[in-house]
DNA sequence: GTTGACCTTACCACAGTGGGAAGGTTCACA
DNA sequence: TGTGAACCTTCCCACTGTGGTAAGGTCAAC
């Protein structure tokens, strides 16, 4: 089976899949006469495992890992938990601080008219660093805080 | 004053001043004799609009149109809203995929006892790609269903 | 035999940040 | 006046993960 073949069953870029052997996420291809890589349906299986890792946002690295246990009779499932469990937190986080960041943008988009004058509390906002100043519900009469709170996102940057 | 001194005044690195004028973020900063950068309050401003916006999200190329609407004093502050939305929904799209990710993975992880032994659910999925199979409030008895519903995140790897 | 689709390697690019090397400057203190 | 620490300069390399592209070889159908 052509990288190309193996590429559509498995969902793997052709460039992906040669990469991952580069970095030895995939052991050394088969190689026909002409020196084509052959796959056969163990690679498929193994190339599958990554990409549904990668959908899971894992890093390869991690996934390196995930490869090991996999291959491992005698592995434990609490070493894998333990490592979806991380990832899983890391998700959490960056989807947090994602947020965070679309909360104090919104909140900035909707201060601002959209009437084509140039005044504008967003950028006046980038300008500062503080955030709209009244009209929260729940911040004290015209108390102006920080854009985003500077606790881990950008903190020390 | 220093880069050094701007660098803590602005909390943007010394790396990260000089990077942005190369890539024409930043003007060319003002040299003393001895080639050290200058740097006034104007600068020090534009430093803490850019890691404004970068706290916020905001790629360098969208920090740069920020900033030449930021200089413009016929702007429309649609143009400024426009740009948010934009960046908001990009946000809230990333950060959705990302949850989507944890929730899958987590109960992948709520499904494995961790108990030591080498049978292990994640790994399961891993191989499959499927979901685990029972005790899911809202899926039909026994039922499987694909880890990450391929729409936008990972559709077309 | 020709043609088009495929494969090979090898390099460059992106965004954003950090690290480090090799060398020059500034400033305080002895 | 010398010295040492802390700073600055430029230049190159690293990371992640993916894509592009170029120059060349192969395969299969017609």
């Amino acid at each position: 089976m052509n990288i190309g073949q193996a590429s559509r069953a498995s969902g793997v870029s052709p460039k992906m899949i040669r990469h991952y052997e580069s970095i030895g996420l995939m052991p050394p291809a088969q190689r026909r006469d002409s020196g084509y890589r052959d796959y056969g349906t163990a690679d498929l299986h193994r190339l599958g495992f990554i990409r549904h890792a990668r959908d899971l946002g894992f890093s390869l690295d991690r996934i390196r890992v995930l490869l090991g246990l996999w291959g491992d009779p005698g592995r434990s499932n609490a070493d894998v938990k333990a490592i979806a469990n991380a990832h899983v937190a890391e998700l959490e986080l960056r989807a947090r601080q994602l947020n965070e960041m679309a909360d104090a943008l919104r909140s900035l988009a909707d201060a601002c008219d959209g009437d084509g004058r140039p005044d504008c509390p967003i950028i006046t906002s980038l300008e500062t660093g503080m955030a709209v100043p009244a009209c929260h519900p729940d911040t004290p009469e015209g108390a102006t805080e920080p854009l985003i709170p500077r606790t881990k996102a950008g903190a020390d940057r």
